[in-house]
DNA sequence: TATTGTTATACTCTATAACTATA
DNA sequence: TATAGTTATAGAGTATAACAATA
């Protein structure tokens, strides 16, 4: 039945935010702002609307996230020549050096979750959920790819 | 690479509580309240302590959804006959009236996200997710089985 | 001393609405 | 008139800490 199935999805992504948030903690970033944080080295410099569009939260919300990364000294807001609307984003060299600590949380934290499956079943698993991600609607984002 | 595994599940998981949130609203509930609501009717009468282990979540916050529960009716609050420090709750007709109208949309929710899935496929990932779920670490639940 | 539930409080995450500056 | 970003605000979902009543 498939609501069981989503609960199981619900289950695991709950068990997984909160390994992230105390994985996370030691670094001062929550969960959200090390994703933005990540969307940000990957594609700066970027808009806040694009940001917004890639993380799929609306620009306010985006707002919020990139104070607090600014406010670390992680990332820096600067007018985008090309539009005196916009603002680019991109990460400071401090923001640079916390993606090599993000990135060996970020993995052992998976590796803990997803422990119980062997490498094929992870490929499985991966292979069901990129095909859920695959046929969810389009964002706008600038040039297309991975929104994450 | 896990860290993009979980990405893709948080990513579904992300997804699916939107449309939850979106299906639920006529019906008055969140989507916590939604689950809440489910776990007493599947366990009713229960203590406060365990439907709060059912729901993985901490004493604190199974008040806060259940007083909501309970200011909509569905549910009800009664003291334990055994030990006077305990409440059982318990759905009320409304409650038990809900479950249906809550099933369907549940149903068309995740019927809607899994779409792109083959029963197969969803089978498959039904298995994985379930090896996750049962590799958690025991909550202490009266009567073992699926806490949710 | 431990357990049950609650009051009080706070924080993350995200949203809508209204506003400003620009295009 | 439409777009980019923000201020202001709200609500869901959860947590910790301190407390009262009971065991």
């Amino acid at each position: 039945m498939e609501s069981e199935l989503a609960d199981l999805l619900l289950r695991a992504a709950r068990r997984m935010r909160r390994h992230q948030i105390d994985s996370l903690a030691p670094l001062g970033l929550t969960p959200a702002q090390a994703r933005a944080l990540r969307v940000i080295i990957r594609y700066a410099p970027l808009r806040m609307v694009d940001l917004a569009a890639r993380l799929d939260i609306v620009p306010r919300s985006a707002t919020t996230l990139v104070d607090a990364l600014e406010e670390a000294g992680l990332v820096a807001r600067r007018p985008d020549p090309a539009n005196r609307r916009s603002l680019l984003v991109e990460p400071t060299g401090a923001g640079l050096d916390a993606r090599a600590r993000m990135s060996a949380v970020r993995r052992e934290a998976a590796e803990e979750l997803f422990a119980p499956l062997s490498a094929e079943q992870r490929e499985t698993l991966h292979g069901l959920l990129a095909v859920l991600d695959d046929a969810e609607p389009p964002h706008d984002c600038p040039k297309g790819g991975h929104r994450d």
